[in-house]
DNA sequence: TATTACCCGACTGATCGTCTAGGATTTCCC
DNA sequence: GGGAAATCCTAGACGATCAGTCGGGTAATA
């Protein structure tokens, strides 16, 4: 398993509030009760989006969550990372600047790790997917099939 | 993590055995000292890249490893799905023979997930990066640097 | 027959993922 | 002002998996 359900939760979340048109701040209850998942495991998962700017708050009665940005402008990478802890592949896998390919378990001296290599590869193929993927795309293919919560009085 | 030290040290191995050019069996042993790895730790995952065709072992005195095939032949995605099992992204991925985007927890008539199109993404990413490297391109680019075993009377 | 090396299963400590419990705080509405 | 609705925050329970160990096999060679 790539991700955890951490992932899965959160996008489905972030989906959730990218179909709502109302304009008005989306509680998670509905949220929970809409895709079916328990109330208080989300409470930690949105607390790392809204760490991360991905969503706004507000308190109180009448409160909920709304998206921080157009969906448009939010790529899953920066969802699945806000959820999920930066994108590596393996234990000794360490992102440096100039992007060397050097394993934290070899000396320096002891030249470049083959196994990098393969990893940075992955680690390339699996930003690319998630930096291409923005959270309209997802939304327009969810709405696609299945009604979103209309702005005021919505058709039946 | 995306991937377990299962996998790292599976790689390692393989392309410990693919630098090997004396054309006799080199025993496990070698191998992790070379590499400095646990050994009994070793013996699991060399099984499973065994069980998978990957690589051929004789038992007794003067035994050990030698690789199934041509390296040129053993793509990264073999090695690291018999050490790891199938790659997928999320829980509830099934890889459908159709390629369909059909989700575990919808029922089938909920229409497609829209979180599943975004792993189906991120699957093919992992996989093409995967597939796309071999032992060889390792192999090649480890013996770069680091002098490897030679035929018989190697140089210093 | 002794040594080498593969083979196999059981076991353990640590970490992580999933989820719950309980309460505190903020805000709207009457 | 008071109650209800909602976000917020901390502390865990519980199981699964990971990383590694251990002890005892079996096969082949010298």
């Amino acid at each position: 398993m790539l991700f955890s359900t951490k992932a899965e939760y959160g996008v489905r979340l972030m989906i959730e509030l990218g179909r709502d048109q109302r304009g008005e701040p989306l509680p998670l209850s509905s949220i929970a009760e809409a895709e079916n998942l328990p109330l208080s495991y989300m409470e930690h998962l949105v607390a790392r989006l809204k760490q991360a700017g991905l969503v706004d708050s507000t308190r109180g009665a009448r409160g909920g969550y709304t998206l921080g940005r157009e969906p448009s402008g939010i790529t899953m990478l920066e969802v699945v990372e806000a959820l999920e802890g930066p994108i590596v592949p393996m234990e000794c896998f360490e992102t440096e600047p100039k992007g060397r390919v050097q394993c934290s378990h070899l000396a320096p001296t002891d030249g470049p790790c083959a196994t990098k290599l393969l990893w940075t590869r992955v680690q390339g193929g699996v930003t690319e997917a998630l930096r291409e993927t923005t959270l309209s795309d997802l939304v327009e293919f969810a709405s696609s099939n299945r009604p979103a919560r209309q702005p005021v009085g919505g058709a039946a």
